[in-house]
DNA sequence: GTTGACCTTCCCATATTGGGAAGGCCGAGG
DNA sequence: CCTCGGCCTTCCCAATATGGGAAGGTCAAC
């Protein structure tokens, strides 16, 4: 299987898979002209890249979770502790937004929108501080 | 007034201030050293940059209120639009990251964390589809 | 007049994804 | 056999915002 069908296979892009090779998250069989390879366990793990990706981990954690995936005699207690450690990020940066959007929310709610140029948003963003 | 003292007064660090300028979001003006010379409209120009930045506006949205904010004929329908269409990104992101933790820590949920290799996380991970 | 704190510009790094150029390879159809 | 479309290769550049650090100029104080 050439790049093009993992990608299709995976969804993840043939930029982002080849991306992944350069960083060192997964390696690549190369047939005589120089095309990479790949079978069903390199998709398996393409797949698994993309469902880390798609719960927010960053790409060093997906590392580190591809290790023990593929490490039998690893402890659950290592994944768990590194999921918790980003749900808690993961937490923490939607209160954050959730805050930001509360605040501006908040402002808006105070501003006229028409055509004078009265603007308590502006007034916020304009204070001495 | 140097970049220093600036940026002591506006809680925006001189690397960001040169960026900034870099970018055209400022200008400043230059003494006979070449120093970069700001006066208290340019503090209170950084100082509006800052509390924009907190509420998360990107810089593009940033310059968009800048610029508004200068203008004493803008209508004000035109910050709050700018405003809301920000607070419903910021929504729609912290419910997109809300959606990860719930999801992960439901996964975490049920994985015992001991010595075992079991792991419903790396389960779902390694998920085919 | 030297020292230390400040300023200058320029390059690099972070993390993730994508666009696009220049060129090689392959299979199909004329 | 040749060409064309579609795939592949590598390499460079883009975006987000922020900061680190080098090499060198300036200023004020001692």
């Amino acid at each position: 299987m050439n790049i093009g069908e993992a990608a299709a296979a995976s969804g993840i892009s043939a930029k982002m898979i080849r991306h992944y090779e350069a960083i060192g998250l997964l390696r690549a069989g190369r047939g005589a002209n120089g095309y990479r390879v790949y079978g069903a366990r390199d998709v398996a793990v393409l797949r698994f890249i993309r469902h880390a990706r798609d719960l927010g981990f960053p790409l060093e954690d997906v590392r580190r979770l591809l290790a023990l995936w593929q490490d039998r005699a690893r402890a659950s207690a290592e994944v768990k502790r590194l999921a918790l450690a980003h749900v808690a990020a993961l937490e923490s940066k939607a209160e954050s937004l959730r805050s930001m959007a509360a605040s501006l929310g908040h402002l808006a709610l105070h501003c006229h929108g028409d055509a004078r140029p009265d603007c308590p948003i502006l007034d916020d963003l304009a204070r001495k501080e």
